[in-house]
DNA sequence: GAGTATTTGATACAAAGTATCATTAACCAG
DNA sequence: CTGGTTAATGATACTTTGTATCAAATACTC
């Protein structure tokens, strides 16, 4: 049968399940039920989810979720580096390849929403190169390119 | 007298404020009140403010604004290119050099708060090469890069 | 399987940002 | 410099986003 249906099963929640375990047990964190679940919601939404969407996702499995559990969670997926946050839109989205420790930069289109993880060595040499000629000792880069992506200018003309 | 005490004058005021005369005037849209006190507060402040610490230091002068006003006259000025909006800090900051068009990229101290505009060549060509490799028109470019200033390291060695 | 420290749940609240519509004031014309 | 027009503001209420606190629950170690 022909690949040719949206996959029901989310490709790769296994394995970031999986990573995401290895990771706890490493740094001596716990995984519980409710960090498992933001995962998992993230990734098999396949796209940013803002805290509170997420919560509403959350919500049918898992019915006694809050604000401040679902940022909890959040908070901690991310000092793993397993999730990331957009400041530029207020979301959050399942990091793409958390292998490897990484500055990554995000181009986010504004039309349907997508949003590529990228790990560019130009942009990150000369960010921290700015960084030395300024005299900052850099530990966070926010990179996020806002525009239209190829699939919507060829598609929706002008609208 | 030697200039050892802070100027009460912001130095620039004045010409922002003509700066921001003259691109209005340009542009056909309205001067008002409201639009200059935010703007000459941004300056004087000196450094980044939340919305709504930028109300507190308008109500003095000016009881009636309003966050709605205040958020108004910000997404005026920022479409005039003379404030700018740190996402990663939910703030606004007068632009520091509004004469030519540009992409910026800010360094903050997260000791002391202080911000500082960039605006780097090899972070601009590295971001929009991007772009087009991922097939993105970009129209908007947050690079908000978060460390600890020269003067915050030297002074408070380790706290 | 029990002990312990970490997380969570529940509640309440703080901060950030927006919608609507009647009123006001900036700018232009004369 | 006076009035007319249109864009901006004021007032009000509301939505979204994020945090503080503390008792109850649960993941992990032994």
């Amino acid at each position: 049968m022909a690949k040719t249906h949206k996959a029901i099963h989310t490709p790769g929640l296994e394995g970031a399940l999986d990573r995401l375990e290895h990771l706890c047990r490493a740094r001596g964190q716990r995984l519980t039920r409710q960090r498992r679940a933001v995962l998992s919601s993230l990734l098999s939404a396949g796209r940013a989810l803002s805290a509170y969407e997420l919560l509403e996702r959350l919500r049918p499995e898992d019915g006694k979720s809050t604000p401040a559990s679902v940022y909890r969670s959040l908070d901690f997926l991310m000092t793993l580096g397993v999730v990331h946050r957009l400041e530029s839109t207020r979301s959050f989205i399942a990091c793409e390849h958390p292998e490897t420790p990484h500055w990554v930069q995000f181009l986010i289109c504004r039309r349907c929403g997508q949003v590529v993880e990228a790990e560019d060595e130009r942009i990150a040499a000369a960010t921290e190169s700015l960084g030395q000629r300024l005299g900052f000792a850099l530990d966070q880069r926010v990179v996020e390119l806002t525009g239209v992506c190829e699939g919507c200018r060829g598609s929706a003309a002008r609208h």
